[in-house]
DNA sequence: CCGGCCACCTGCGGGC
DNA sequence: TGCCCGCAGGTGGCCG
């Protein structure tokens, strides 16, 4: 579900209602995400104040005095800010009570989410310590790219999503990104030039910044913090798109499976 | 090291 | 109606 678009707008919506808070209780309804949801987590962080929330790549990171808590959405997770009195639906599985009367709660239909300690060096952990730069940060650049991709045969939109090369393109800003930059996404990513390679740079940062801009992309379940849905939909030019016209040269747009995830792209637009 | 594939899980829409 | 199929935004792990 959540791109990085989606988690930073979650991250912007939770952190007013939830730094300098104190934690009343935690409750754990559904133990069984993807991994496990870390033991003692009730009685660690009762009373617990949250200092500050951020994120690395697609985690949410809640930093506490004595470590981090990270919270992953997976495919179809969402997390909300909501009153404490609000009863819980079916796959509300994991929640921060504060002592201000709101919760902070996740529903995560497939499970693929996480909710783990991480302890007081979070960055060193096995699920951060391999991660890239993030693709809103001045390290990341054409020259970067273009130095990992040397000799690899993979589809370059299997390297860009490659969260070792760099963090948060998801399935549909991966389409996105390469069909702005005019490269086909199974062109093998050590076959492309230097300078094709910092347009495909700049794509990336210019989908990520408007998709955060607007708040994220609504597909079937997500939506804001708030309640409101994301606005990035309507401004997706391939995603989804199967069928209709490209909206620079009118070629019907195709659909077909790369890395076993769907990927849409203009034929005569990407090469 | 690299590329390819699988697994984890539920829900929804379309076709018959 | 109801069943079956394919599809869905992520990512660690395994195999050759």
């Amino acid at each position: 579900m959540p791109e990085l678009p989606e988690v930073e707008t979650t991250l912007r919506g939770v952190r007013p209602y939830v730094v300098g808070q104190v934690i009343k209780t935690v409750v754990v309804r559904q133990r069984h995400l993807r991994v496990p949801v870390t033991r003692g987590l009730e009685s660690r962080l009762q009373n617990q104040v949250v200092r500050s929330v951020g994120r690395r790549a697609k985690y949410l990171l809640f930093q506490f005095d004595f470590g981090t808590l990270s919270v992953h959405l997976g495919m179809s997770g969402r997390l909300r800010v909501v009153p404490v009195d609000l009863p819980p639906e079916k796959h509300d599985h994991f929640e921060l009570v504060f002592e201000h009367g709101i919760c902070l709660r996740l529903r995560d239909p497939r499970r693929f989410g996480q909710v783990l300690w991480l302890g007081t060096r979070p960055l060193e952990s096995k699920w951060l310590k391999h991660l890239g730069p993030e693709p809103l940060d001045p390290d990341f650049n054409g020259d970067y790219l273009y130095r990992q991709a040397r000799s690899r045969k993979v589809a370059v939109k299997n390297f860009i999503m490659d969260g070792r090369i760099v963090v948060g393109v998801g399935n549909i800003y991966a389409s996105e990104a390469l069909y702005l930059a005019g490269i086909h996404p199974s062109r093998a990513a050590g076959r492309i030039s230097l300078k094709r390679y910092h347009q495909l740079c700049t794509s990336i940062e210019q989908v990520l910044r408007a998709a955060i801009k607007a708040g994220g992309t609504t597909l079937r379940d997500y939506m804001s913090i708030d309640g409101r849905a994301g606005y990035f939909e309507q401004e997706l030019h391939m995603y989804g798109r199967e069928g209709f016209p490209c909206p620079h040269c009118g070629t019907t747009i195709k659909r077909r499976i790369i890395g076993q995830r769907s990927t849409f792209y203009c034929a005569t637009c990407q090469r």
